[in-house]
RNA sequence: GCGAAGUUGGUGAAGUGGUUAACACACUAGAUUGUGGCUCUAGCAUGCGUGGGUUCGAUUCCCACACUUCGCC
């Protein structure tokens, strides 16, 4: 079944909206934190413990799964839901984010990538045409097209040839995609350039997508401030009725930020990898459970949260795991940072039906960075 | 009691008569934004068993002592 979107609010200080998702007979709210499930799974979780932290939409990898098991393997599981168990919606990455971070300059043709294969060193190429046809195959229901992500260091005129290129290459996505189940959205590039952002999502916009991906952020140390220009130049000529999508944002900071500039919905592998490595996400900023002062610290990661880890598990004791690298520790830390930036949605949703989001703002920050938690 | 070998940071250990005692693990702290869980960065012995000697200079050479391991009574 088709994803409905629809906006039912706009605040009156910002560019932000509230919004509603319908799938499945379930409604979901916007703005939204997707967790990424790279290679059909949201790294340690369960499906049902992603339900229990209130988690919506996830995100899983053309690419991965193209490799392994093979998206003709998940077709004949009946589609990624049903060969993972999942009954929420599931949008799927391109592909794009790796000819950023694996394919070099020279594996770049108007065609497609060459990519390496990782597992074997098999040479492949991923065209948009292909990129679609897998993402159909998987049973994605929010498609991405197959765009290319520079660093956000190139040069003007490099970001434009590459901007002129990924709008072609929708142009072909969109011809390839079938349209029965899944939305396909356009992806808007342009580094922090106004000109180019415009550029890009006008001519996207022109060919009628069903929703809208902001990329090339938060990659190669831009500036925040780089970040939120590329926003607000880019939600700035796009549709009012469709969706949003800053892609690889979580930062809480930068969710408010995008929210602000009219962001609707999110995703970043941060919470859970952060869990990997042992920090937490609390309301008084970032820690880092590997510090020695909390090896008997018995009070929960964060004392004003309802996760399962905070309701029965204690900092030592995640310490504790984190430190023998026992999973279970990633995995209640997992738990708790998605928790926290589901939570942080479930605040600022409510913030922007009350008109108060730079209030709301003011406060995360002055909580998150103000006055370090010491205790 | 006699003989042999050996004593370097939390651990395993390298090393040299002369500025900053290698490396690894552990530990301490930091990084991580469309995910390899990989990883990366930085810190970490003012001192080389104790005392004395030789030397311009000793962790390194010599002596004594202490301790450890092994072998023999």
């Amino acid at each position: 079944m088709k994803l409905k979107f629809e906006v039912l609010k706009k605040e009156s200080q910002t560019q932000a909206r509230l919004g509603k998702i319908i799938y499945n007979n379930q409604e979901y709210q916007t703005p939204m934190f997707m967790p990424v499930g790279t290679q059909g799974t949201v790294k340690t979780l369960s499906p049902e413990e992603l339900k229990a932290v209130n988690s919506g939409i996830i995100l899983a990898n053309t690419y991965h799964l193209w490799l392994r098991p093979g998206d003709e393997t998940v077709k004949a599981a009946g589609g990624l839901h049903k060969f993972m168990n999942y009954d929420g919606p599931i949008l799927t990455d391109s592909g794009g984010f790796q000819v950023f971070s694996l394919a070099k300059p020279k594996d770049i043709s108007e065609e497609g990538v060459i990519f390496k294969n990782q597992l074997n060193g098999d040479k492949l190429l991923l065209t948009p045409e292909k990129s679609i046809a897998i993402q159909e195959n998987l049973g994605s229901d929010i498609i991405m097209s197959f765009d290319e992500c520079p660093p956000a260091s190139a040069s003007h005129e490099y970001l434009k040839q590459s901007v002129l290129r990924t709008i072609r290459w929708a142009k072909r996505g969109k011809d390839a995609f079938t349209g029965k189940n899944a939305l396909l959205f356009g992806i808007v590039q342009g580094g922090a350039y106004a000109d180019l952002r415009k550029l890009s999502a006008l001519e996207t916009v022109k060919l009628n997508f069903d929703g809208y991906s902001i990329g090339g952020v938060a990659n190669d140390h831009e500036s925040k401030e780089d970040m939120y220009k590329a926003f607000a130049y880019s939600t700035k000529y796009l549709p009012e009725d469709k969706l949003r999508y800053a892609m690889g944002i979580g930062e809480p900071i930068d969710i408010i930020e995008g929210v602000i500039r009219g962001v609707d919905i999110f995703d970043c592998v941060s919470p859970t990898r952060l869990a990997r490595h042992g920090h937490a996400l609390t309301k008084y900023g970032k820690i880092n459970l590997k510090n020695a002062k909390y090896k008997q610290d018995f009070t929960p990661v964060d004392d004003t949260c309802d996760c399962y880890a905070c309701q029965n598990y204690t900092k030592a004791y995640i310490k504790h795991l984190i430190n023998s690298e026992e999973t279970f520790g990633a995995r209640l830390l997992s738990i708790h940072n998605i928790r926290f930036l589901t939570k942080l949605t479930e605040d600022i949703r409510l913030a922007i039906q009350e008109d108060k989001l730079l209030e709301f703002k003011d406060e995360f920050l002055q909580n998150y960075y103000g006055v370090k938690n010491e205790k």
